[in-house]
DNA sequence: CATACAAAAATTGTTCACAATCTATGTACA
DNA sequence: TGTACATAGATTGTGAACAATTTTTGTATG
């Protein structure tokens, strides 16, 4: 059971997706993709299986795979599920954070900061999900890293789908007030503002009006019935 | 990509894990399973990728896949996430707990003080976790209760693993204390209960002999070097 | 007796062709 | 015009044959 050419697969999926290259409902076919990373269907087939697990793409029989479009009581769930688990991450990241961990956090706000008008959409949604995990790795629990790196992904979803504004990427001013307290070894604070930093993002999602199910051709031509 | 019989498969591998029929190392050779589910080669590899995504199972190429053996750190990984996760949970249980949700745990507990001498160890073991599982049925989130499944399917694992006695199952009178609470609508009660269950659970392990990578043949024939 | 090497068996990985199913297009009819 | 049906095309599902790798077994040698 190799594992490169399947796991490099997943692994562009995954940014796509993460990037909002791909959205929600878009199908990935089986021939397109053998096309796309030039190998054979069977190993197509075997990361679509393994992409099962992430949550972001859904395996209908005879008709293909498709990215997901998560539901509204799916997306609570899963702003819910982010906040549980970054909570613990917050606090883990607290005790582990030594001088190195707060350097490098800073040199991400660095960058965060960086972002002008000119920067893509997909890094700067890159730099603000990278700051999560960041946090994650420093807070040094695997199981809960790998949960987060799924609900980071269908983050990125479900603001695809529903999100109304570009407020719906982190706003990096409430990155450094995380960082701040983290530095300050003051754990109960930086999980507060952490929880309230995922509430901003959660109540930024509107579900009245929902862009993910549509055609691409339908946005695109921008036709008014 | 037909679902039924890869699901099914799915279904059973994992429920052996948690009834610990299957033990960390053993190998789920392709031909092997192929006579157990009559089915071809083909859908028992994808069923094998699908199963990669529970963390029970890992795959190594050109060898097979292997029931996985949890090290000591991915073990206190997976008791910190479930404490994270089941806390969450239980709030929600108790703010979703009406008169039917209680019936519902009073008749699990039942069901648990009903064990005997004779009651096989896989039945015990699959009562108490599904006490954990109901609790997250209620709660009601079923992103949450995903990764309470995969952590229940980790935890039977690593006590598979490094459990001493049979206190490893978990403790009724625990369970019950936690209903109670939940009855009561004491919601914080509950979560400490809980809390501090899952650090007895996790309390019973011991690290410094593992019987996991223990060969079959070894632990059967029960040969004293 | 232990080790090293070589052949054989078993297992996993890959590809291809064919079957089954779904989607889209076109045509007939009310 | 619009709906229903039938055909054609495309896509996914399945199985078997073949290649590559690993594991086991057997043998020879120090």
């Amino acid at each position: 059971m190799t594992n490169s050419i399947e796991q490099k697969i997943i692994h562009h999926v995954l940014d796509a997706i993460a990037d909002q290259k791909l959205h929600a409902g878009t199908k990935l076919g089986e021939q397109e993709l053998v096309g796309v990373f030039s190998c054979s269907r069977a190993q197509i087939r075997r990361a679509l299986a393994m992409l099962t697990g992430y949550g972001v793409i859904d395996l209908i029989p005879n008709k293909g795979a498709f990215v997901s479009t998560p539901s509204e009581r799916e997306s609570r769930h899963v702003f819910e599920a982010r906040r549980a688990i970054e909570a613990t991450i917050c606090k883990n990241t607290v005790q582990n954070a030594k001088s190195p961990e707060i350097a490098r956090l800073r040199a991400h706000l660095v960058e965060e900061n960086a972002v002008t008008a000119q920067t893509s959409r997909a890094e700067v949604l890159r730099l603000s999900r990278r700051f999560h995990m960041i946090l994650a790795e420093i807070g040094q629990n695997d199981v809960l890293g790998q949960y987060l790196e799924e609900l980071t992904l269908r983050s990125s979803l479900i603001l695809g789908c529903y999100g109304t504004q570009r407020s719906s990427l982190c706003a990096t001013g409430e990155h450094e007030k995380i960082v701040e307290a983290i530095e300050g070894g003051d754990a109960d604070l930086a999980a507060a503002l952490l929880d309230h930093h995922l509430s901003h993002l959660e109540n930024d999602v509107d579900f009245s009006a929902r862009r993910g199910s549509a055609t691409a051709l339908a946005s695109i031509l921008d036709v008014a019935t």
